[in-house]
DNA sequence: ACTTTTTTGTACCATTTCGCATTAAATTCC
DNA sequence: GGAATTTAATGCGAAATGGTACAAAAAAGT
């Protein structure tokens, strides 16, 4: 059950990643990058349209050992989401500690947004939290939970943003933090389904500036 | 193929609505209101989640009935798109064109869209145009550029909106309508996607009246 | 060399899914 | 009343789906 029981207990300290001699035939496949497989497929077509056949091909695992690492279709999706929103973390928390001015800022974090959401061989994919609140999140309710923690931890991450910025004075004294945060959370919304509907670039570039000259200038 | 080739052609001009008088046996359902039911289910799991039998059990149509009347699944889930579309237009069409404050334009609006998006007995739906965008737009061309479609379509509404307050001088002569226009269907998208997360009304309705105060005094 | 442990690979099963072929029913036209 | 026409109802069938049983394979321990 604990992610990472390979050590015996008697290993040093030090050595984490350090081949751990495990007992039994060794594993065909790493499961991070199996796991990176499978959330680019889930990532374009969705829990639903997404086959443990499809999987097993994507990630080169047979569905027993799929099985066996990750559990059934729908933990793999927990899986594979848990791993996008921490992925999605890593690209953008840098950037929200920052010490940039708003408006830098606010540019940085939506470069980042629409790499991710127009990558994939086969189209953009979009965001995998809009994804999945509009399909599994109305009638799986851990699923729901997850959905609404992504959407929130953004909301106030971009709350602490604008709050940080109109201390400096870079906003005036009559802003809203938070309906400021709620505003750039729906630009990422927006973006993110435009650029399913594959909207070019372009137009996604001049919606996040238009979005950001607005916020930059709020009273 | 054509739609209504109910009449023959020797039939008075007046009556379309007029029972037909059609030759074999007479449908045991109506098409209006199978599509609806159709629509209520693709609207909360979406197309691949949705099977025929489940179709066929909320229509109470039999599989082959219908086939018959709506075609494949594909094309019966197009259809209950362009039958949301068509409500949905119809429900807000009168609003965009009132000759009311800009404020109050856009305070109808999103109640609107909220009664749409939070409507539904097991649980809120959500936005149909969001969750096809988030599902078959990536790899149905059709279907992407129905997508599309809605939402340039919704752009486009709101854009004649700001530009005839600007014209009002109900905002500033700095403001820039299109980039108002796509931050407030970036609130619609919004409120949408955590309508499925299940955010309650009040909070939503909180979003939208921050949206509402920054739109209504645009610089 | 033999046992133990872990993973792989093949094959299978029960169920579901989509689509259609065929027959039975209900209505109009003659 | 009988032919023609349109729909309903039953049910089939081929394929796909999620999941698992079971034996072979590959490594470490003894």
């Amino acid at each position: 059950m604990v992610q990472k029981s390979k050590k015996p207990p008697s290993a040093a300290k030090i050595a984490a990643p350090v081949a751990p001699k495990r007992r039994g035939r060794p594993r065909a496949y790493e499961p991070d990058v199996a796991l990176g497989k499978a959330l680019d497929l889930f990532r374009r077509d969705g829990f639903a349209a997404t086959s443990l056949d499809d999987l097993s091909a994507a990630t080169g695992m047979n569905r027993p050992s799929l099985y066996g690492a990750f559990g059934d279709k729908r933990e793999l999706y927990i899986k594979s989401y848990q791993r996008y929103r921490d992925d999605a973390r890593a690209a953008m928390v840098d950037i929200f500690r920052a010490d940039a001015p708003l408006r830098e800022r606010l540019e940085r974090i939506y470069r980042i947004a629409l790499d991710i959401y127009l990558s994939g061989e086969s189209g953009p994919r979009g965001c995998f939290t809009v994804m999945t609140a509009a399909s599994e999140a109305v009638s799986d309710p851990d699923i729901r939970a997850m959905v609404l923690e992504g959407l929130t931890e953004l909301d106030k991450a971009f709350g602490i943003c604008f709050r940080h910025a109109k201390e400096r004075g870079e906003l005036p004294d009559g802003a809203d933090p938070a309906a400021l945060a709620h505003l750039a959370s729906a630009t990422i919304h927006t973006i993110a389904i435009r650029a399913r509907a594959r909207v070019p670039r372009r137009e996604l570039e001049a919606i996040v500036k238009g979005a950001i000259d607005l916020m930059c200038r709020a009273n």
